[in-house]
DNA sequence: TACGCGTGGTG
DNA sequence: TCACCAAGCGT
């Protein structure tokens, strides 16, 4: 194992019970989680990190809760069509991630009893789940000991310990070295669920609240006077007039109608014409949109 | 590796 | 106001 690139705090036993700590004091009563004592349960756990992807808590609650009640287990959404998966996702956005629980949902079915896999491997397989879900999931519904780096752990590893504003653009090995290095050798779960807390809630992007931080006090970046990010700068997404937004116009239509639409429905919602053909091709590839033998076309 | 992929809230 | 941001993944 080659040593982390940054000096780890000389207090880690410190650092972990302050964050830890502030968690129990702190941590939001969210349905897929479990208690200090419990944990959750794999499936609802799995359902809400596909929908945590880049998407806000607040957003996910209704969405999440609707699903639970509906498909309270995986073979219950394998049985149905993924078609009613990607109309429950409802407005959550990146509708592929409703296709690829489904196909997820599927494939626990067939390929693991259905039984969400307690391996980390065998949750890497799964549709829809990279490094950072299969280690959520590993970790917080089996109490696994893994590095579970997502944006809000990268950003307070990369304050507290490194004094950076923002961590790098892509997840790097001394990243992932560092991450490793700071697991306690205990309940290393409750250690990630409340490093991410504290990025979701205290040392969040743009408004840090350094004020009311637990950890303030063993802080670099603070102590450095909180610099600001001096790396490449972060690239923001295009959005008027690109395919994403023609895509999400087209969805809308199916989405909201209950029976398949004529074709002039969808040519209704977007001027260019070879934009859109283009963008309702992809959506037939990708199975987000299906066209009937009348050429009417639904989800 | 860098890019495309939805949607809506916010400083 | 508007650029940025939100529990990433697949290619």
């Amino acid at each position: 194992m080659p040593t982390p690139s940054a000096p780890l705090p000389d207090d880690l036993a410190g650092l972990h019970d302050a964050v830890v700590g502030w968690f129990d004091d702190h941590a939001r009563d969210l349905p897929w989680r479990g208690t200090a004592e419990v944990l959750p349960e794999p499936w609802p756990v799995l359902v809400s990190e596909l929908m945590l992807q880049q998407t806000p808590v607040v957003r996910v609650l209704p969405v999440f809760e609707a699903w639970m009640e509906r498909w309270p287990t995986p073979a219950d959404l394998a049985a149905e069509p993924s078609s009613e998966a990607v109309r429950a996702w409802g407005r959550l956005g990146y509708p592929r991630r409703a296709l690829r629980l489904h196909a997820a949902a599927v494939a626990i079915t067939t390929e693991h009893d259905g039984r969400v896999p307690d391996d980390h491997a065998a949750l890497l397989s799964l549709p829809g789940v990279g490094e950072y879900t299969a280690a959520a999931v590993a970790s917080f519904a089996f109490g696994q000991r893994h590095a579970v780096m997502d944006t809000n752990v990268r950003r307070v590893l990369a304050r507290v310990v490194l004094g950076q504003a923002y961590p790098s653009t892509s997840v790097t090995a001394a990243e992932r070295r560092l991450a490793q290095a700071l697991l306690p050798a205990d309940d290393a779960h409750r250690w990630a669920a409340a490093t991410m807390e504290l990025g979701a809630l205290v040392c969040t992007a743009r408004a840090p609240r350094c004020d009311v931080c637990p950890v303030a006090d063993r802080c670099r970046w603070l102590a450095l006077g909180r610099p600001d990010h001096d790396g490449p700068p972060r690239r923001g997404q295009a959005w008027a007039g690109t395919d994403r937004q023609c895509r999400g116009r087209l969805l809308a239509v199916l989405r909201d109608a209950t029976d398949p639409v004529p074709k002039a429905a969808l040519d209704a919602v977007w001027e260019d014409g070879a934009q859109r053909e283009r963008c309702l091709d992809a959506l037939l590839d990708e199975g987000l949109a299906q066209v009937h033998s009348d050429g009417k076309f639904s989800l």
